[in-house]
DNA sequence: CTAAGTTGTTCTCAGTTTGAGTTGTTCTCA
DNA sequence: TGAGAACAACTCAAACTGAGAACAACTTAG
C-alpha cells in the first residue's frame, strides 16, 4: 500500500473518541495579591462549582491559539493588550475518569497578565471573576482543576526564579520596587530590598533603564523611582533565589 | 461556546475527531554517548522515516501509563527494570497539520533509563534502535518529531541542573565519577572533577554513601571509588551549574 | 617485581556572590 | 516644618565557585 492509498482508505472514526480541550490558569496581581481567573459553571456536571476557563480545541486551531482565544473570550481582551499576555503550555491532564461524561484530555496553559479589567461573563458562564488564590481553599472546584491550579502556581513560582517573566505582571515600564512586589506576592514572602535591587540590575538583560523616573514619589513618601522596561534576556543567569 | 454547555447532552461522534497519542523520547547512555530510542516506520505516512515510539492512548489508560506501555513494548522491558525508568510529561504537540491523516494531538514524554538491552522490533515497527543523538542530523524524522526531540534534549539538560535525575541513567549504586560522566555526556562538555565531587557531596539529599567501594580501580588505574545511591532530595538546592 | 601512568579524593586559594544591615537623600503627609 | 517612608547606594562577613595542586591507591607495561 502506498501513502496515497493509505490516506484514502483511512477512517479516523475507527479510533477511540477522545475530546481535547484547552484550559487556562490566568494569573494577575490586583491590589498586591495574586489572583486567578475562574468561571462559575452553569450546567452539570459540577454545576455551581468554579472552573478554569477553557473549551474545545477547534479543528484548525493550534493549542496555544485555542488557549489565547479562551482567555480573550473571558477577559474581553484583544489586540495589543492580549498579545502582551504571556502564555505557555503547562501540561496535559488526561486521567480516564476526570470528566464523568467521556474521555477528555485537557491541555492546560499558564498565563501571566498585568492587572486586567473585570472579566466579562459571557452567555455560557454564570459568572467569571478574578479570585485571590488565598481564597481557593474555600471554593469547590470542578474536575481536577484544583490539581491543575496547584501545578500552575508552582510553575509560576519557579519560572520567576530563572526567567524575566515577572515583568509580564507589570506595565511596559516599571520600577524595581514594583518588580520586587511581584516576586514577594508570587513567592509569598518579603525580600531584602537592597539585595533585590543589586541583583536585578546585575543580571544581564533582565531590565534596561528608560532614563525616566516616576512622576511622583511613593504613596507614603520617598523619592521618585527610576523606570525600567523588560530587557532582552529570556533566561536569568544567574537565577534569582527564592 | 465553552466546554460545559458543549459537553452537556453531547454525542462525541458528532464532533470532528481528534486523536490523542503518546510519544516517548527515551534517553540512555551507552558507551559514553547519549542515545535515544527510535523506530523506523513501516507504514505510511512517513514510511521508512524514523520516529519516536508512540501510539494511541487506550480508552481507559492514563497518559503516563500509555507512555510507559509504549516504552515497554519497544524495549521489551518489564517489572522492576521498567519501574526504575524515570518518565515525565514533556508537553503536547497539536499543530493542526502535524499529521496528514487527521487531527492528532500528541502528549510527548521524556524517559531517563540506565543502559538497556537492544530494543525489540515488534510487528508495527520495521526497526527499532538506540541511536546516538549526534547522529540525528542525518536522519529523516517523521512528523514534528525533530522538534519534540530538540525540546526533550533541552529539558533533559536543564533537569540535570536542579534535580537528582542524573542518577536515573545509572545503576542503583554508582560512583561520583560515573555521575559526573552522565553530566558531561548530557551537557556535552567536561566538568572539573574536584569541584564536581565537592558539590555533589555538599548538596543535601543528592546522594548518600553506601559505605562500600568498587571491587577494582578504574580500567586504567586509580584507587577504588566509593559507592553511592540516590538520596531522598527531589530538587537540588543549590542547583548545579552547567 | 618495578616503574610509569591514571584516577579518586581532598585541599588550597583567590575571586565572586550572597545575606544582612547601614547610610544618605528625596519625597509625602500631617 | 517635622516625622516617617522609600529609593538607591554602600559595607562587610560568610558562603560559594573556578582553577589548580597534592597525594595515595590502584592499573598495566615491561
Amino acid at each position: 500500500m502506498n501513502e496515497q492509498d493509505f490516506l484514502a482508505g483511512y477512517d479516523p472514526r475507527d479510533y477511540p473518541a477522545v475530546a481535547v480541550t484547552v484550559d487556562v490558569v490566568a494569573l494577575t496581581i490586583r491590589e498586591g495579591a495574586l489572583h486567578l481567573l475562574l468561571i462559575r459553571r452553569g450546567a452539570p456536571p459540577y454545576a455551581g462549582h468554579w472552573a478554569l476557563p477553557g473549551g474545545f480545541v477547534r479543528p484548525d486551531e493550534d493549542l496555544a491559539a485555542g488557549a489565547r482565544r479562551e482567555l480573550a473570550e473571558e477577559t474581553g481582551l484583544g489586540g495589543e493588550r492580549l498579545r502582551r499576555v504571556h502564555l505557555e503550555q503547562l501540561g496535559s491532564y488526561g486521567a480516564p475518569d476526570r470528566d464523568p461524561r467521556m474521555r477528555v484530555v485537557s491541555i492546560a496553559h499558564l498565563a501571566f497578565a498585568p492587572d486586567l479589567p473585570d472579566p466579562v461573563a459571557d452567555t455560557d458562564a454564570a459568572d467569571a471573576v478574578w479570585l485571590p488564590v488565598t481564597a481557593l481553599a474555600s471554593r469547590q472546584l470542578a474536575f481536577d482543576h484544583a490539581r491543575i491550579i496547584d501545578d500552575a502556581l508552582e510553575r509560576a513560582r519557579s519560572k520567576l526564579e530563572y526567567t524575566p517573566l515577572a515583568t509580564r505582571f507589570l506595565a511596559p515600564e516599571f520600577t524595581v520596587t514594583e518588580l520586587r512586589a511581584v516576586y514577594e506576592t508570587v513567592w509569598g514572602h518579603p525580600l531584602h530590598a537592597g539585595n533585590f535591587h543589586r541583583k536585578v540590575l546585575s543580571v544581564p538583560g533582565f531590565v534596561e533603564s528608560t532614563g525616566a523616573s516616576t512622576e511622583r514619589g511613593g504613596a507614603r513618601g520617598g523619592p521618585r523611582a527610576k523606570l525600567y522596561r523588560p530587557g532582552t534576556a529570556r533566561l536569568l543567569h544567574p537565577a534569582l533565589l527564592r
